[in-house]
DNA sequence: GTGAAAGCGCTAACAC
DNA sequence: GTGTTAGCGCTTTCAC
C-alpha cells in the first residue's frame, strides 16, 4: 500500500537508481533532478522500504537486546543507555526480555538472527554455560554481555568486577565490627554475577580469619524471603549480625521481611544490596549498596558494539568502576545485650 | 554468509518452494522429502531470513513500541506485559523511548514506519496533538495508545479514567476532613493523563463547595521539587494539608523534599501518589496512590492490536479499573495547633 | 549525471 | 507432491 521507489521515480520522471542515490545521497544529482525527485516524495509521502534496503544491504541497522527482566531498575536503566546510544547512531533496537526462562534466551537469539539484527546486547543467566552465546558465535554476529561476570570464558562483556565489589563489601562489613556476617541471594542458577559477589565476600571473610558467611539462596518471592530469615535469625547469639544481599530488590524485600519479624535495621542487623537503584536513596532507612553504573554500562557495550560494527573487529571485555554508596541500612555492629538475646516473634 | 533456502534446497535435492513449504508447515511433503530437508537445514546450521520473508510477505510480523521513558516502573511494567503477549503471538518488538521528547516522537514513529512494523503501541505526551498519530493515521498503521487520555478525537486506547480517578482522590482527602489541597505534577504538556487527573481532582472539590487547588507544575528535578514546595508551604495556615501528586515517582520526591524542609508526612502534609508501583509499598510512609495494573494494560493492549491485525478490524479504546490502594502517607486532616503554626527551616 | 538490469532471500501462484 | 517462475523494494555494478 505503501508507495516505492518505483512510484517515485515515475512521478518524477527519473529512474529508480537517480531516486535511490537521492535518498542515499551516493552520487551526484543535477539540482533540477533532485528538486523533481524531492518533490515526488513529498507528495507521495513517500518512506523508504527498510526492509527492501536491509536485503539488498544485508545489514538491519538494529540491534538485538535481550534481558532478564525489565522489573529490575538495574536492566531498565541500561535499556534506556543502550537506547540512547542506538538512537544517537541511527540503529533501532529489537527489544526481549527473557524473564530469567533460560530457555527464553536461546529462543530469543534464534529468533533475533532470524532477524537479521546486525548485533545484540545482551544479559544472560551464566556466561559460562549459555547455549544461547554458542548459537551467536556459530551464527558469527557480534555481540556483548552486559553485568554478565564473563570468567575464564572470554567473552566480550561490559560489566564491574563482581569480585572485587563483594571483597570491599566484606571489609566494609568487617570494618564496622561486624563478625559473624551472612549473605542473601536470589538463585545462583540464574546470576553469575550474585555467585561472583558471592565468591568474592566469602573469599574477603575467610581470608581474614573469619568463619565463613552463611549463605541463603531464596526464590525471589516474599514470603519465602520472611520464612528463610525467621530461621538464619532464630538464635541472635549466632545468627549474622550483617547481611549482603546480591541486590537492591532483595534487600528491600530482606528489609521489609526483617521488620516484620520484629528486627530493626541497622540496630539489630544490618543490611547492604548491590546495584544502586535510584529508589534506595529514597527508603527509610536509606540503602547501602554497590552502585553500578547501569545507564552508562549500557551506552558503552552500545557504543563498542557499534564501533565493531563499523570497524570489523570484535568487542572486548570493558571492567567499569563501581562505588560503594554508604546509607542508613548499615550501622557497626550492635553490642551483645547484657541481658540476652532479645526474643523473636514476640507478636505471638 | 548465513545459508539460504537455495543452499539447503541444493543440499537435499529438492527446489525452493519445497523447502519454504517445509519450513511453513504449508502443504504437504512426502515423509521422506520432507525428511532430507530436515537433514539439510540441521547440517547447514540454516535460519530462515526473516527479512526475505517479510519483502515477500509484506509483514513483519514485528510491532513498534514508543514510550515516554524506562525509568518510570509504570512503563516498565507495561513494556514487560507487551513483551510478554507478543512474544506469545511471536511477535518480535521494536523498542524506543523517547525520553519525554515530543520530537522524538514523530521520528521514531517514521523510523518504525520504515522497518514496515505490522502494528504499535505507543503513550505520547499529549493524544490531542500528536503529529505522530496523524503519520500513523496517513500510513493506515494499527496502533493502540497506553496510558493516554484519548479525549475527545477518539484515537483507539488501553487506559484508565483519569478523570475519575482524580475525583476519587479528592473525595477520600476531603472525606478525611482536608479542606485546603493542593496537586503537584510534572509538566502537562508532557502528560495528557496528569491534565486529566488535575481536572477530575479540579472539579470535584471545586463541586463540592471547597476552594480550587493551589496545582504546582514542576520540571522534576529535586531540587526544584523542594524550592517549589518551600514556598506552597510556607504559610501553614493557608498551606495545603495535602497535596495530590501526578505520579507515584513525583510523590516520593516530594515526600523527601517536604522532609528535607521539616515537615513529616502524614502528620504534617498528606501526599497522595499515582500509578501504584510497586516500590510504593516498601516506603516509609507507604504511599497511597491509585493503582494502574500496567502490566495488564500493556498486555491487553497488545493482545487487542493484534487480534485486529488478523481480524482486521480497527482497535477500540478500553478503559481499564484503577485501584485507590490506600497506604501511610495519607492521614486524617490535622487539626490546626492551638500554639500557633509552626516554623518551617528551624534548621537554619 | 543517469539509466538498465541483476540480485538480496523468500513466498505464492501456477504448472505438471 | 514437487518444480518453475515471477515478484516483494531496494542497492549497485556497469554502461552510456
Amino acid at each position: 500500500m505503501p508507495s516505492t521507489i518505483k512510484d517515485v521515480a515515475a512521478r518524477a520522471g527519473v529512474s529508480l537508481a537517480t531516486v535511490s542515490r537521492y535518498i542515499n545521497g551516493t552520487g551526484k544529482l543535477r539540482p533540477a533532478t533532485a528538486e523533481r525527485v524531492n518533490a515526488a516524495i513529498a507528495e507521495l509521502g513517500f518512506r523508504p522500504n527498510a526492509v527492501g534496503r536491509s536485503l539488498s544491504t544485508s545489514h538491519t541497522k538494529s540491534l538485538g537486546v535481550v534481558i532478564p527482566s525489565l522489573s529490575n531498575p538495574v536492566f531498565s536503566d541500561a535499556v534506556s543507555g543502550i537506547n540512547e546510544a542506538a538512537r544517537a547512531e541511527g540503529y533501532r533496537l529489537m527489544f526481549t526480555s527473557t524473564e530469567y526462562n533460560r530457555a527464553e534466551e536461546v529462543e530469543a537469539v534464534s529468533s533475533l538472527l532470524e532477524y537479521r539484527v546486525d548485533g545484540l546486547i545482551l544479559t544472560v543467566a551464566d556466561a559460562e554455560e549459555a547455549p544461547a552465546l554458542d548459537l551467536l558465535e556459530a551464527a558469527g554476529v557480534p555481540y556483548t554481555l552486559l553485568y554478565n561476570q564473563s570468567g575464564r570464558s572470554a567473552r566480550p562483556a561490559v560489566t564491574i568486577d563482581n569480585v572485587a565489589a563483594g571483597r570491599e563489601v566484606a571489609q566494609h562489613l568487617l570494618a564496622l565490627g561486624h563478625q559473624r556476617l551472612g549473605m542473601v541471594s536470589g538463585s545462583f542458577s540464574a546470576s553469575d554475577r550474585a555467585m561472583a559477589r558471592r565468591d568474592g565476600f566469602t573469599a574477603e571473610i575467610v581470608a581474614r580469619g573469619f568463619p565463613a558467611p552463611r549463605v541463603l539462596e531464596v526464590d525471589f518471592v516474599n514470603s519465602e524471603v520472611e520464612e528463610a530469615l525467621v530461621l538464619l535469625m532464630r538464635d541472635r547469639d549466632t545468627a549474622p549480625t550483617a547481611l549482603f544481599c546480591s541486590n537492591d530488590l532483595l534487600a528491600i524485600s530482606v528489609i521489609g521481611a526483617l521488620e516484620r519479624i520484629g528486627l530493626n535495621v541497622p540496630e539489630d542487623v544490618s543490611v547492604l544490596g548491590f546495584d544502586g537503584i535510584a529508589i534506595g536513596t529514597h527508603l527509610h532507612p536509606t540503602l547501602t549498596t554497590v552502585v553500578q553504573p547501569s545507564r552508562d554500562m549500557g551506552q558503552t557495550a552500545t557504543r563498542q558494539l557499534l564501533a565493531c560494527l563499523q570497524g570489523g573487529s570484535d568487542p572486548d571485555t570493558m571492567i567499569l568502576p563501581y562505588r560503594l554508596q554508604i546509607g542508613e541500612s548499615v550501622g557497626p555492629a550492635a553490642k551483645p545485650s547484657p541481658t540476652g538475646p532479645s526474643e523473636l516473634n514476640q507478636t505471638k
